[in-house]
DNA sequence: CGGTATCCCCCGCGATACTG
DNA sequence: CAGTATCGCGGGGGATACCG
């Protein structure tokens, strides 16, 4: 964005010069999100280059709106409360950019890693806690190869996403393609009518069938209502 | 902001796209400050290049937020409901950004003409109706040359900003410096305090100085708390 | 007044490799 | 894992002039 800044006093331009830099609302929702290590970060914001990121975090750090810590020997990145206070902004943003979205679901920018670190982080961890482990099997025939088959783990209270067999006994089979599970990730569609379409498919106990979509989350702007433009 | 896109689904990397482009969001702020015309644009975002803005508002068009029509022979830029829409954002940046900008007053930043400006706009225009016309004179002793002397000319409803005497009798003297008349407008310090302060003083009739303050209404921000950071 | 056209610089940022 | 280092280019955007 060759922030050299806009040379006026203006809030509103004093805010942009920080937090509209290229990448940089995006590298706040991450954080806002609950990301903290540097490499989590970047499987927010894959396409953004590593050393891209460290500037950024930098340059957020001397705006005062991010704070580097080290919890056991690891660097970790927090929001300050000045940080903190951009929720809003920043989902404003969603809220706003939510219809656009909705307009155009550009093929192109279909993503499996970024759907499914999406879908780990939004987890509701209890009910793992409940039922002991439980390992979800998504299966994208159309996705990319090395990319098709992921293993949801819920342990304890964690959750992990594995590309490779973790060896586990699977409890729930779902097959779908990423267009489909991101529209219902999204909230474009709903569950229910993506089963009734037979655009995505369930494998497993009726009771772990039932209530998979309570704890699958979904985005947070998929209940924003969407008027037509 | 080399806007290629994020290669991103969610709706805060769409959004982003389009708004948190170079100067977008300053050319958003003026036109839900009300400015219609191209002059009237420029005039709101100064070291921003012709070119530029019209390219932008061509993007604004393209995305839907901005619609251009013609009254009276000339084109007008009018935000659409969707551009409307985007009030909260520009608003939650400049709430935001003010605890930011109090911190640091840049000196490079004071702009005479910007500030006169906002406040041109700012006025109240019910007073102008009331009484007839009404001249204010602000002097700066430390402006540049050729914008040391402003007439503020309130007709009718009508207000006119002039750098050079328009002819009419003065009603009103302003005289003081563009940091303490910014501050005054940013709501950094209150107007009687810069008047005890003898940061600014006042000559004209005393029922216009104390009206004076009620009509000459701050920046939308300057009520906003300012929380130390 | 309401923009276009052009030119060119510069640096942001993407790519890639590498290190502690 | 958590970043740095380096390099090169692309094009964004600043400056200026000009046109309808």
């Amino acid at each position: 964005m060759t922030q050299r800044g806009y040379g006026q006093f203006c809030p509103v331009a004093k805010a942009a010069e920080i937090i509209t830099e290229r990448w940089t609302p995006l590298v706040i929702r991450e954080l806002l999100m609950g990301s903290r290590r540097f490499n989590e970060l970047r499987r927010g914001v894959p396409l953004m280059s590593p050393s891209l990121l460290s500037d950024r975090l930098k340059a957020l750090e001397r705006a005062g709106i991010v704070r580097q810590e080290r919890a056991n020997g690891h660097p970790e990145y927090y929001l300050t409360s000045a940080g903190q206070e951009l929720r809003p902004v920043v989902e404003m943003l969603g809220v706003w950019g939510q219809p656009w979205v909705r307009s155009r679901v550009d093929e192109a920018e279909l993503d499996v890693s970024l759907l499914m670190w999406d879908i780990r982080r939004g987890v509701r961890r209890r009910q793992g806690k409940r039922d002991g482990r439980i390992v979800v099997r998504f299966e994208y025939a159309d996705a990319p190869r090395g990319k098709k088959h992921w293993w949801l783990v819920l342990d304890g209270g964690q959750t992990d996403l594995c590309l490779t067999d973790p060896g586990y006994s699977v409890d729930l089979r779902v097959v779908t393609d990423v267009s489909t599970m991101t529209k219902v990730w999204m909230g474009d569609i709903a569950f229910g009518e993506a089963l009734r379409a037979r655009k995505l498919q369930f494998e497993g106990p009726a009771k772990l069938k039932r209530s998979f979509p309570t704890w699958l989350s979904l985005s947070p702007f998929a209940g924003v209502e969407r008027p037509e433009r």
